[in-house]
DNA sequence: AATTGTGATGCGTTTTTTGCATCACATAGC
DNA sequence: GCTATGTGATGCAAAAAACGCATCACAATT
């Protein structure tokens, strides 16, 4: 959309923080960059940003004026997009915030599913954590997150939620996997590997261990987790997971000496965290992005069931 | 705003629907118009105008991008306010679309105090009918409405109301003059000139005729409040009138020949009527728009005290 | 003091927009 | 049936706007 230019690029340099950065990342030079800054703050008749040694950063018209720059892109965006509903093909681009949990599984099968129905809508997923996430959806920058556990904003509009039972796992050959549900005492002084402690996922396993009076003998931690998975092989360690993070064929894994398996922690010691699937509080969404959005309630619902609200 | 020039082309295409005569009242030739058109459609993707053989005329998709292009005007003209606002000079421009009613004495007062603490704000002032009035709001041609009673749009948010007695307008040597409260009943034959049936004062006029069984000797009937007064002073006639639409010094006038005056008229024949002051539903309005409002409720508090609501 | 990085600006070039003339088509009036 | 009048679309040349290069002025860092 050539109206919208001057808008973005204003928005580049927002979010760079400087004119020559944004110019490089706009494939323009910084003199053409500049000018139409200064010709937009001209127009409106005081300037949008603070020039600085070290950059440009926004004054408080500027930052009114950039709010306003990013809800009429996503209000464009949601226009185009229901414009696009009217011929029929669904068009349309969907962004996506989302931690690790969802991009291992879900995510690849849901968007392929919906890419299946509709090959015309096209995908932005981005992983990163749940605050930046949140972030994400403030800066317009994405349509929907998903988020395991806390959820700070209050910004965020939870569209649906999906309970998520803690699984301990480990290999096939571990004495552990002979129990078919986990307590925490069972892993007393166990050899563990497990995710940095920004991780929902953690921060929920902390508040059982701590309630049960639980040391696990933490070896590993890593923010991987293709890492931690794949160490189980190498190890005789134990992991813990998420559902929806897992293969789906990992729970019901037969003994073999090669495999991986999941056992469900009892939720007496760690009760299940929660997944939240929502947006920008009081935003309509484009239409393929609402669309998906059902997709995945329903892929969740067909998944997860009763541990599904809406 | 440069980067409007498209949108605002679209939208004025839209109103006249025909592409030449947009380009005479848009000062530019009706092929780069044309093109201007062409070249949106062809961003967009698909067209968003029927092309007839007397004009041009919206398509579905060309009825959601005005849409769009009409909120996003609106929401620039807010921003820009808020910005303008921050330099301390109140700037900005309002729209108020209103009944002849307010246009005689109260808009003029109250633009006239507004504008002397606040003089870098503009207004646009457009009588129209109560029915326009609301249309202008739903096309956010005005950001304020006035409108003596029937509302008919539930897209109108009342905002404010003021109650308005009926009074009974005449010489001051009329014989009715010496009453301090007309009663219907005294008016029964009495040579009568009233507004035309579409205006809310007849209909509430009409209602208390029929209800008391009163006619009027109707002898001449006019859409100008202007013509309806001065009339008086040339034929011993009766007239109708809200205190809104009378000079602040008639209802207490002496009783000299030259003079009119104006008796309430008993609310028991002829309840109150109620002006609205509004805008369009769930819209925000620019700062001076909202503090104008602001203005106007204050000056109806002080003129009518009680008989103003919230 | 030298260096590096920032935004602003003069000037020639390139790209985009505009206006004129004209086409193709549909409708209204005779 | 035919003309007259209106409509939007399009080729081409002129005007306007945007762009990029080189350079300046300033501030912070080395």
């Amino acid at each position: 959309m050539r109206f919208m230019t001057s808008l973005r690029f204003i928005d580049a340099v927002a979010r760079e923080k400087s004119i020559r950065k944004a110019a490089e990342k706009l494939a323009i030079t910084s003199t053409a960059l500049n000018r139409r800054i200064l010709q937009i703050e001209d127009e409106i008749g005081q300037p949008l940003f603070e020039r600085l040694a070290s950059g440009v950063r926004l004054n408080t018209a500027g930052e009114l004026f950039v709010q306003h720059i990013r809800t009429q892109t996503a209000e464009l965006a949601r226009v185009q997009s229901q414009i696009a509903d009217l011929s029929g093909i669904r068009r349309g681009h969907v962004r996506i915030a989302s931690g690790a949990d969802t991009m291992r599984y879900f995510l690849p099968e849901t968007v392929a599913r919906y890419r299946g129905e509709h090959p015309a809508v096209t995908f932005d997923l981005v992983r990163q954590s749940g605050d930046s996430a949140e972030q994400a959806l403030r800066t317009l920058e994405a349509d929907l997150a998903l988020i395991f556990e806390p959820i700070k904003s209050a910004d965020f509009q939870t569209m649906a939620t999906a309970r998520q039972q803690l699984y301990c796992m480990m290999s096939a050959t571990h004495p552990l996997a002979k129990k078919p549900i986990i307590r925490l005492r069972d892993c007393v002084g166990q050899p563990a590997i497990l995710p940095r402690a920004d991780a929902g996922l953690r921060q929920l396993l902390n508040v059982g261990l701590i309630r049960r009076s639980v040391e696990l003998g933490t070896v590993i931690e890593s923010n991987s987790q293709e890492f931690l998975q794949n160490y189980l092989t190498h190890e005789m360690v134990i992991s813990f997971q998420i559902p929806i993070a897992m293969p789906s064929d990992l729970i019901i894994a037969p003994l073999n000496t090669s495999a991986i398996v999941a056992r469900p922690v009892d939720l007496a010691d760690v009760p299940a965290g929660i997944l939240h699937i929502g947006q920008l509080k009081g935003r309509v969404l484009p239409v393929a992005a609402a669309k998906f959005l059902d997709s995945i309630i329903t892929e969740l619902g067909a998944r997860y069931g009763d541990d599904i609200d809406q």
